[in-house]
RNA sequence: GGGGGAGUGGCCUAGUGGUUUAGGGCGCUGGCCUGUCACGCCGGAGGUCGCGGGUUCAAAUCCCGUCUCUCUCGCCA
């Protein structure tokens, strides 16, 4: 390697970035400034691709116009930082790499500044090779370089450059509420901040800006939105981080469904936007109850459309003791029928029971029609005619295959959800170009928490009963719905949100139904209880997770791929070591001490 | 808190008790090459196989412990 010390800019300026370079810019004398992407030395001419955010472009250098630059350029390693001054042209070879988007152009480079070195790396920034994921986030300001790092993170800057100009068009204010709040009882673990100048008090990080948007309708803001940062001290998942951001929106003076008007448009604005996807102007609506019953899940992939049908009528009794003991616990028998399946065989059905033995269904039944015939384990109980009238009436054809399962109706239909969700996977169903959405509505209003043998909030405690089940609140409260809903997207939650309750009766008679005395009522939630008196506004709202819908569209599975820092399972982020030890001197600022076991 | 998977030069990996002096690719490095495009060709450096202990004549390989990364159940109003 010859010597050479790196440039100052020297009031340089840019030009382009290399990704926008195009057939039309032949001619242009462009400057350039990015990193040396790949280098193809080919003695006496070398290709250097240049990248920057935006992409990739292929200079030149040749020996023949200047041996000088060709000497500078010689010296050249991978991620180098470097300005080029070159001619545009028209590449005098077609590029046979026809993915690159700037394949019908490369510089021919005149001046090269090499603006610093770089050791070798410890990741590669090329695509070829994923390096451990541990070592991807000590080095995130590499692993971001790459092309599809960097268009993920594009992407969610147009995701929320877009979700900015649909609620400032509909006359929403974009309000910042509070980092440091009062810890909430409720939900999930907060993370705490102590108090310097209130010695033995804490503050805790928003697990959501919930009641402060509340408290922005009853100040007559009328409608807020958010890019919100959350909290929550739980552990993580590919899907979950401790903090993550919501798109989070209230509304004052509507009802539920011109909250959910408002955000089909905001889906139809952002798909439109971003993957150029035409969504339905109305997305379609499905009780909770209906999705379990029907999918198993309150929140249904319908990318697939195997239906949880209801048939412990049609088999009846048939002198099969499983069945027929399970009917006389007041069980039910249930299944879906799998298109062109008829012909499956016995591995594969094999396979089905062990989806079923993860979704704890010890039991799993077939039913297949191949080539016109009825094939079954239950034929000799069910006899061919009643086993072909089953089929009939679950829409099973020949080719197809019925699967059924006996148990406790609810527990039977979440497990027989898993089980279709796992075969549809497993006979790649779920396209993930395809975008399904649905709004799940009229959620329970409560469930039990068995561990802490109380009612608790299903969403959350501020949500409203629905009008119709409200009377139902104290003698059948887990009858009782809410004016909650969820946006679900190929069956995962994008959003979820509830007309509020704004009126202190009702909000005290759910705070009790919840076990919370007056006095801690009072005390964690006086200030929206006063200012429900104050002529609160009937209000409601919803919050989209950003980095969910950010993944979907981006096409990822795990929401780290468009986070631009995110922390590993253990909740710990790798490039700048957090969560660390302070000092001793630390800790007595804040009136601390260490107790640990 | 529980369960599963993984850890081999800077990176990705092959190797499941002896043919291993741990093999290949990328990267780095010396040389050759004027139209490559994951350029090509010839050479070179770089490894206590995460760490500690054990079993064995012999351990990257089997066992125990431990650390790290990852997936997952619980948890996530």
């Amino acid at each position: 390697m010859s010597e050479y010390s790196p440039e100052p800019l020297n009031g340089l300026k840019r030009t382009d970035y290399c990704g926008d370079l195009r057939l039309k810019d032949a001619g242009r004398k462009v400057t350039l400034m990015g990193w040396v992407h790949r280098r193809r030395d080919l003695g006496g001419l070398i290709f250097i691709e240049l990248r920057d955010r935006s992409g990739i472009v292929q200079c030149v250098f040749d020996q023949n116009v200047s041996n000088e630059l060709f000497e500078k350029a010689s010296v050249l390693r991978n991620e180098f930082t470097v300005a080029i001054i070159g001619q545009a042209d028209q590449r005098k070879v077609p590029a046979k790499n026809a993915d690159l988007a700037t394949k019908d152009i490369e510089v021919n480079v005149e001046e090269l500044h090499i603006l610093n070195t770089c050791k070798p790396l410890p990741i590669q920034v090329s695509e070829e090779q994923v390096a451990d994921e541990g070592l991807r986030m000590k080095y995130r300001y590499i692993d971001l370089r790459k092309p599809r790092m960097a268009r993920n993170i594009a992407l969610r800057h147009k995701i929320t450059k877009s979700v900015r100009d649909y609620f400032d068009s509909k006359g929403f204010y974009e309000i910042e509420t509070p980092i440091l709040v009062a810890s909430t009882p409720e939900g999930a673990r907060d993370y705490l901040v102590p108090s310097r100048v209130n010695p033995g008090k804490f503050y805790a990080l928003p697990q959501s800006p919930q009641l402060y948007k509340q408290m922005l309708m009853v100040s007559g803001l009328d409608r807020y939105f958010q890019i919100a940062r959350c909290f929550r001290d739980e552990d993580l998942r590919a899907d979950r981080q401790p903090e993550f951001t919501q798109i989070d929106v209230e509304m004052s003076f509507v009802e539920r469904d011109d909250v959910l008007e408002m955000i089909e448009g905001l889906i139809h604005h952002l798909f439109t936007d971003t993957l150029g996807i035409e969504v339905p102007a109305k997305l379609q609506r499905m009780p909770y109850s209906e999705a379990l019953e029907k999918y198993g899940s309150d929140k249904p992939d319908l990318r697939v459309d195997m239906v949880i049908q209801d048939v412990t009528e049609t088999i009846g009794k048939t002198g099969f003791v499983i069945l027929d003991n399970a009917l006389e616990q007041g069980q039910k028998i249930k299944g879906f029928v799998v298109k062109g399946k008829g012909g499956s065989t016995r591995k594969e059905q094999d396979k089905y029971k062990d989806f079923g033995q993860n979704a704890s269904l010890p039991g799993l039944f077939f039913i297949a029609r191949h080539e016109g015939n009825v094939k079954s384990s239950l034929l000799k109980y069910l006899g061919e005619e009643k086993a072909l009238t089953l089929c009939e009436k679950m829409g099973a054809e020949d080719g197809d295959l019925v699967v059924l399962a006996a148990g406790e109706s609810r527990p039977l239909s979440v497990a027989l959800g898993k089980v279709r969700l796992d075969i549809a996977n497993s006979l790649n169903l779920l396209n993930p170009q395809e975008y399904k959405f649905l709004w799940v509505v009229d959620f329970p209003m409560y469930s039990w928490n068995e561990e802490e043998n109380r009612l608790e909030a299903e969403h959350h405690p501020f949500t409203s009963p629905l009008p119709s089940d409200a009377d139902k609140l104290e003698s059948a409260p887990l009858e009782v719905r809410a004016a909650a809903y969820d946006l679900v997207l190929n069956g995962c939650e994008l959003a979820s949100g509830s007309v509020r309750i704004h009126q202190r009766e009702m909000q005290e008679r759910i705070f009790k139904g919840i076990g919370l005395s007056i006095e801690e009522a009072e005390a964690k939630f006086g200030f929206l209880l006063t200012a429900f008196g104050y002529g609160a506004p009937p209000h409601a709202g919803i919050a989209l997770g950003l980095d969910r819908l950010t993944a979907i569209i981006a096409g990822e599975t795990s929401i780290r791929e468009v986070i631009a820092f995110p922390k590993n399972t253990n909740g710990i982020d790798l490039l700048s070591g957090a969560p660390v030890t302070v000092t001793d001197e630390q800790m007595k600022l804040v009136h601390l001490k260490y107790d640990l076991d």
